[in-house]
DNA sequence: TAAAGATATTCTAATATCTGAATATGAAGG
DNA sequence: CCTTCATATTCAGATATTAGAATATCTTTA
């Protein structure tokens, strides 16, 4: 009973375990932002943005709202993020 | 000045991307283990316990003595181990 | 409803990662 | 030193992930 769920756990971190993810969600944590916003501030092209995003979404790491013909990203729960990276910068990781 | 080496950070969460790593982290939380007692809690065969810890190693998240004939790994900081999983309990993903 | 802009999906080739088998290295005891 | 036990490394095949091109799907507005 109450056995851990290795797999979930590292589906958890595998989301982070890509820099061009980490620096999305890095921006994201500033405030919500469209895909093409996405697109310039990191210069990847569309379809390479969209598949890290698909990944952020299927695990749960990010929703979207549409807005006009933009669709806009935000942090489902930047309260987590904020503390993970918080003991990360805490301990020069990041 | 003071960029983000988003690629430091992947790295880093990168180790946790593995559920055998995570079980290992998990069990090196409660103590230092040496490669055999590994190999028998997690039943998995040799070459294998040691890849990963290789992995651990490079990464800096344990490091090892030696106790006769034996490698005894142990986490590096688990202090920073346990805050991460803590708030990985808080948010159910644990 | 047609057109245009914004985003998603699919596909492919390149690359990376994982596993397990074979082999090598290193330590302790005789 | 030689043997044995413990661990590490190397290698090859299988699998997964990634980037980018081509194409499809939404959404809004005219």
């Amino acid at each position: 009973m109450n056995a851990i769920d290795y797999r979930k756990v590292s589906d958890f971190f595998n989301v982070f375990s890509h820099p061009t993810r980490v620096e999305m969600i890095i921006e994201l944590l500033k405030g919500k932002k469209c895909v093409s916003d996405i697109r310039e501030l990191l210069e990847l092209n569309q379809p390479n943005v969209s598949q890290h995003l698909s990944l952020l979404r299927l695990n749960d790491i990010v929703d979207w709202c549409q807005e006009g013909k933009r669709k806009c990203y935000f942090l489902k729960n930047p309260q987590l993020i904020k503390v993970i990276f918080d003991v990360l910068k805490k301990n020069k990781l990041l």
